[in-house]
DNA sequence: ATTTTTATTGGAAGGGCTTCCAAGAAGTTA
DNA sequence: TAACTTCTTGGAAGCCCTTCCAATAAAAAT
């Protein structure tokens, strides 16, 4: 049925040999003879089949993403920078959504079968020990983005320094009075973007209260959820009169939930609560977020291109990439605009009114 | 290096046949026999070879998708159904995500590989003529989701009826001066979603005012996005006091740029302008949109159902699923709440609220 | 005890490609 | 012209499975 190599070489009344060396570019081969084989390939509309091509070649040219499902934007956005740059580079990619923390193993497990894939990009998730130990014994080269190991090539961003830099913005606006909103201090980001929120206020040597730091206990997404940002903002609201003047809130789906939680109480963001959060998914700019951008996108470039060169190089150690993640202003923190342009303007009102119409 | 049948086979003092039938499950293997293998097996930490496996057994346990990229999360929500779905049958998912209408041909015949995929899901574009022409010749079978195409499978929404209740939902609440803001009517659902707009009013006798009717020319994503509503909006804001007091956008997206616009005026929804919109995204909950719900979730879901039907009756005439969408009364169309309690609103009343999809 | 049936097993063939080797053709050099 | 290189080519072997067939062993029936 299926047309190959084979009928090819006896069409074109040459060898199979040669039929796969015109497919490959091989050099030693006559232009004439090329063009007789492509000529009857064409013809009889061949498709060399990928799986026999794996087995033979050894390599599958496709790799797997191993991604904490998409309820959340951020690794949405990622994503996109992964895709590109593989179908730029001819590779397939393959998915596999985690929805439950159980799943990660298995994902592992199905991504490293021998021959299924050459390659596998990590995300946010914590690497399974057990994983990291038999690793070795694999050969398939895997690399982590917005997640840490010391024995893997990782992409992550400074969450340390942004955390300070988030803060150190709400101080220079003013704001004393500063709490902090926190994902689940499970996961490594969440921790560390509340050390850096700490280490900011004490390098003011304003004193912090810690009253005024919600850690989220939610474990769905490690709490970077709307749902987790409502439910700390509702229990940060008990503060009553002594509620914090700004916030820093370590993702901006979180923030998105907490103002549904503050709008609920008829407060007011920037002019009663300022927000700075982190990330910059494509929705902080509707909802006017001042926040810490993330390069997203260039991650996920970043760690297609990091899995090729890791191929290439096996023994090399591994390689940390850091991004130094930057403040994008916008109106959620109060700050004066030094040019009002109208995009930013539309999404202001977003914030105030919008989302909710009505009560 | 790697583990192969072979090397099971002479540790175990089996044949090759024996270990295969092992890790197949075939029912001719005593209890010993099979225990034998398996502990060999996993001493020696035996993965199958995948594409061994594909090229013997001429099938390869995974689909491909293929979707507009997704700066849409109306895609993302369909592609969650499709994955849990996929995932549970022990699939893989290659994902590939296009993003200018020439790549459509490339990602089809990438997919359309002799021994690539087993099937293919196709979201919301249109099918090219020359792949369908081509189709037949090859034995993969194919969905289409979100969008038609005769010859083949399909499961859509009801755009017609959906937009005529949404238009209706707005006349039931008194207003006559309605408007419409759609995508790019060289989409299908665009196209549709308007006609239905027309006969609701027709049928309720309200004279159709074509200024009050905003066609997107938009190409990006057809016009389903932020940006293209947004636009249209400000082109409806040149009607000045004569502006619809009521308005059904076609999308979701659409309908959060376009009341960015609103705003920007000092409009507002619903005071203003009432708005009722399609697809109920995760986010329309947030925006408090009222809008057709289409079943995303299960429509990704029903995907993966529909292609392993297809494959074991490829000669079946093709089956085409409509959802009805169902209308969600949130606070964009002005509608009086039964429980003003914005608690519920934010998280859980959509929830309750809506039935489940029917089949 | 003998024949028939059924359950188990080994391993060749086959799936479609790449790659290596050997051989023949063509081109160079002296 | 002879001896040596270099190109080009065909096809066997190998990648790792599944599956079929034939063979053997065990169980059942006579």
């Amino acid at each position: 049925m299926a047309i190959t190599i084979y009928d090819i070489a006896r069409e074109a009344k040459v060898g199979i040999g040669t039929v796969s060396r015109v497919f490959n570019s091989h050099p030693n081969v006559t232009k004439e003879t090329r063009e007789k084989v492509l000529a009857v390939a064409k013809r009889l509309n061949y498709q060399p089949h990928v799986y026999a091509q794996g087995l033979a070649r050894q390599r599958t040219n496709t790799f797997a993403a191993i991604i904490p499902f998409f309820t959340n934007y951020f690794f949405i956005e990622i994503l996109q920078g992964v895709q590109e740059k593989i179908s730029s580079i001819g590779f397939d990619l393959i998915l596999h959504g985690v929805n439950h923390p159980d799943e990660i193993d298995e994902s592992l497990r199905r991504s490293s079968r021998r021959g299924r894939v050459d390659g596998i990009i990590f995300f946010s998730m914590r690497l399974p020990d057990t994983f990291a130990k038999k690793w070795k014994d694999l050969e398939i080269p895997i690399v982590l983005v917005d997640t840490f190991h010391e024995e893997f090539d990782s992409i992550t961003v400074e969450n340390f320094q942004g955390a300070q830099t988030a803060t150190e913005h709400l101080i220079s606006l003013g704001h004393t009075n500063i709490g902090m909103i926190t994902a689940n201090v499970k996961s490594d980001p969440a921790r560390i973007r509340l050390e850096g929120f700490r280490a900011a206020l004490k390098k003011h040597t304003i004193e912090v209260n810690e009253r005024n730091i919600i850690v989220s206990d939610v474990t769905k997404l490690d709490g970077f959820s709307r749902d987790a940002g409502y439910l700390a903002m509702k229990e940060m609201l008990k503060l009553g009169t002594s509620l914090p003047t700004a916030i820093f809130i370590s993702s901006d789906v979180q923030a998105i939930g907490a103002i549904s939680a503050l709008r609920e109480k008829g407060l007011r963001v920037p002019d009663d609560v300022a927000i700075v959060s982190f990330d910059d998914i494509e929705l902080a700019q509707h909802f006017g977020l001042t926040t810490m951008r993330q390069p997203m996108h260039r991650m996920g470039e970043l760690a297609v291109d990091q899995i090729v060169k890791r191929k290439q190089n096996p023994s090399a150690l591994p390689i940390q990439m850091r991004f130094m993640p930057e403040l994008v202003v916008r109106q959620s923190c109060g700050a004066k605009k030094i040019s009002p342009n109208i995009e930013d303007y539309v999404h202001h009102k977003d914030i105030n009114e919008v989302a909710a119409p009505h009560d």
